[in-house]
DNA sequence: GATCTCGTTCACGTTACCTCA
DNA sequence: GTTGAGGTAACGTGAACGAGA
């Protein structure tokens, strides 16, 4: 089961930014901006923890504590953005990217990587309570199934035989079915096992379109009524 | 062509900080 | 004011991969 697309970091992502044309040497000046600077806009001020590179720098040799940067509104959603066109960045569009939101690309790699990160976790959270739907569905059945057979015990009849109403064949016992809804025995084959999740190539948002109720109603047996 | 080294990127797990109830 | 939970930016690590020697 494939989340990512296969080979999402080939394709290329086109961010306009104004006054400003991607060439293949990234700027030198990119690396020299401010993580903790106020972006330049009319909003997020307030989202910003002040402090300078210094800390930073000296944080990841044991010097003081790092401090947490908040991404203004306008930021996360661009980023959103991105990561919807592309999971993945190549070091141009990364930045170029980075340029544009007033980042450095290591924390526009770092939020892409904690967003596939979190995506993969909504998506296997997503597929954890779709299993345990498909469990009780699958379970419910079985009950069904076991009682109809003690019904038939009781009725003491032969062999289960019904005739088809297409051929007007008898059909064997195999290929019978229980509908949940009526509680009728048909001729749909039964559920061959849990269906596969088909989400590769899609965002969390569009997950749950996928595996939501409506999918999963679709995928009961009810639908042979 | 095979091997080694180096740099880059990624996934994954974890830590640290911030916000909020 | 304190505290615990949840969210998330940032970090550490190992694996995979490609380029160059």
């Amino acid at each position: 089961m494939s989340i990512l697309p296969a080979s999402s970091s080939s394709l290329e992502l086109t961010i306009s930014v104004p006054g400003f044309s991607s060439s293949p040497s990234a700027p030198s000046y990119v690396r020299d901006l401010d993580i903790n600077q106020v972006p330049s806009g009319d909003q997020g001020e307030e989202e910003w923890i002040t402090g300078c590179m210094e800390d930073e720098e000296e944080s990841s040799n044991g010097g003081p504590p790092r401090k947490k940067l908040r991404l203004t509104k306008e930021q996360s959603r661009l980023l959103e953005e991105s990561f919807r066109q592309n999971h993945t960045l190549n070091p141009k569009q990364k930045e170029a990217l980075a340029t544009h939101l007033k980042l450095r690309p290591r924390q526009v790699e770092v939020w892409f990587q904690n967003r596939r990160a979190r995506s993969k976790l909504k998506q296997t959270e997503m597929e954890c309570e779709y299993l345990k739907r498909w469990f009780g569905s699958l379970t419910e059945q079985n009950r069904r199934l076991h009682r109809e057979v003690e019904e038939l015990r009781a009725m003491k009849v032969g062999p289960p035989t019904v005739i088809s109403p297409h051929s007007c064949e008898p059909l064997p016992a195999s290929t019978l079915s229980m509908c949940p809804r009526c509680e009728r025995v048909t001729t749909t084959a039964l559920d061959k096992g849990p269906p596969r999740i088909t989400t590769a190539n899609s965002t969390a948002t569009t997950l749950s379109s996928k595996v939501g109720t409506p999918a999963l109603k679709s995928r009961q047996p009810s639908a042979a009524c």
